[in-house]
DNA sequence: CGGTATCCTGAAAGATACTG
DNA sequence: CAGTATCTTTCAGGATACCG
């Protein structure tokens, strides 16, 4: 009766659920984001210790990722009215589930880094000129 | 002996590992690998497959992200030299193994959207010139 | 069918300077 | 100390046209 598959469609996940999706990548997928919330762990830190424990960033980029990420409720922002003034930061429950999920890729990026490093550097012996079209299938390295 | 904690620093990952880190989101951060790697599930598709059942994307960055995915191992590529010419891809077991930690991501999206979304609300309320400096901690929203 | 080759634009982010 | 305000550069990615 169903239709046996209309039109192929992704297998893992929904459509509707692909804008969630693209939402968090299009946010860990910045330069800084993740680097700020493994960097915070569960401590709280200061503007001026991220900015130390964050080697590259600039103030801007710090200030932007920062304001991002309290937006979505993935890190709290504590302003006291000293002087000098101070500001601390520290992951929410929201944001230290992130930093779970996010170590999943983490733990995949140090196990496979060789795998991937290996793969590229033989495509790049076969060149492209190489890579080819066959009358029979030929294995491919996996 | 060991200094008690020079600078802060990183917590969840070492400083070595950081830049495998970045590789992996900046591959995943674009925007259609993702969507390509969970859209072949383990299956074997043609590149005609992929563009119907990936809305949105066009020839280029379809054949751009295959061949970033290929070159990286993640994805196989199969050309049969047959008129009108026949291309497979299908993920390779690194492939599906890079889908299982985004699995862990894509949940977490799933999951937990609602409550970025209703951060994003609250922060619109109270808005920039509300978000304030209090001489006493106030609890933020978590 | 399964791609390449160009051109072009908007958004991300670096550099630099200034401020409450 | 903890930012903001501009300016500039870079480049991912879209549009379009063409090819084996």
């Amino acid at each position: 009766m169903a239709k046996e598959r209309a039109a192929v469609g992704p297998c893992t996940s929904w459509p509707e659920d692909s804008a969630f999706i693209r939402e968090v990548l299009d946010r860990i997928g910045d330069k800084w984001t993740v680097l700020v919330l493994t960097t915070l762990g569960d401590r709280t830190l200061r503007y001026s210790d991220l900015m130390a424990s964050i080697p590259g960033v600039s103030q801007r980029m710090l200030t932007v990722t920062l304001k991002a990420l309290e937006r979505d409720g993935l890190v709290a922002r504590q302003a006291y009215a000293e002087i000098p003034p101070r500001v601390e930061y520290r992951a929410t429950d929201l944001g230290r589930s992130l930093q779970r999920a996010v170590l999943q890729l983490s733990q995949w990026a140090v196990e496979n880094h060789s795998a991937v490093a290996a793969n590229r550097a033989l495509h790049e012996r076969v060149g492209v000129g190489r890579a080819g079209v066959k009358g029979a299938p030929e294995a491919l390295a996996e």
